[in-house]
DNA sequence: AAATACTTGACTAAATTACTCTGATTTATA
DNA sequence: TATAAATCAGAGTAATTTAGTCAAGTATTT
């Protein structure tokens, strides 16, 4: 789960579609492109994924648009996110199983396993819904047990050269 | 605060010092180098910036090294984040203050000033110590109040591109 | 003097990200 | 049935960032 803008547009688009198409209306791209200065071809890049994520629906033709394909409280950012980001190519760390580098386990392995739960934990509570209401307070939210979730945000890393 | 792979060697740079100099010996970036599989010339690189946010001094010539600028359980992880990236240049949702896209405060900026909270209130409370110290539990650990914070992390944005 | 080790600035290459472009296909409606 | 509104899909490009290198120092110990 890599944290870009990408994601961000990703939300962006979709708390805009829960703030506009109140009514059951699906709302087109334009409209979003519009609203979020997102450009349209961008946009249809964005909801290739979302769509395939299963995040919208889609009606095409005149009249046309997206809708959220689940009810806004059920969807969350971590959802977003990960739909809008093609997984990642593991390339070291990732597991706790292989080990890092060169099979070794690295003495920080830890804490980057821990620092991707906690960022994972905060994303994976908050909801479309939420960040439509601007009253919610996201700075004490209660997370989900740690032992319920999957390791899933991985700092970004490569294999250092050994020059 | 940018979360890639120049701040993860870093940390392990760090960590090793504090695994490796126990006795007050400086550490040498060669022996680094070789432990944590960095190139020298990165290191090199790498410890300009940790001198220069003040984490190690060095000492130079013939048994010289890096030694850690304070005890390792008053280093955080933050702080070693923090000094390896050069502050990131503001483009947008960077304050509460300026607001967002073209001074209208977007949708989703508490979201992001809130996940940026949330991953610096992990990175600072852990310590160079307690990841050498691997019976600590990172999954568990006491959070400073939120209050006390100040926004630090925010996620990577540019200036959407209206076409 | 010679070797060790840090110091600095500038530079390059690789990778990734953030897009764009072209051309479809579907469907409502005039 | 033609037209326009809208999604869909593939491929490509440009900008940025990151990661890493190179060359030429300076300080210090032995």
């Amino acid at each position: 789960m890599r944290l870009t803008s990408k994601g961000r547009y990703g939300v962006s688009a979709m708390v805009d579609i829960n703030n506009n198409g109140k009514d059951g209306k699906p709302v087109t791209l334009a409209a979003i492109s519009e609203r979020q200065f997102i450009s349209l071809s961008y946009l249809e890049q964005l909801f290739r994924s979302l769509r395939a994520g299963g995040l919208v629906r889609s009606i095409r033709g005149p009249g046309g648009g997206y809708l959220l394909a689940h009810p806004a409280n059920e969807i969350t950012i971590a959802d977003v996110i990960q739909a809008v980001n093609e997984p990642i190519r593991t390339t070291m760390c990732e597991n706790a199983v292989r080990g890092c580098h060169r099979g070794k386990r690295c003495d920080t392995h830890q804490l980057w396993d821990a620092m991707g739960k906690h960022i994972y934990r905060f994303l994976d509570v908050v909801t479309i819904e939420m960040v439509c209401q601007k009253e919610v307070d996201l700075n004490n939210l209660e997370l989900k047990p740690v032992e319920n979730i999957i390791p899933e945000v991985v700092m970004e890393q490569k294999i250092a050269k050994v020059s």
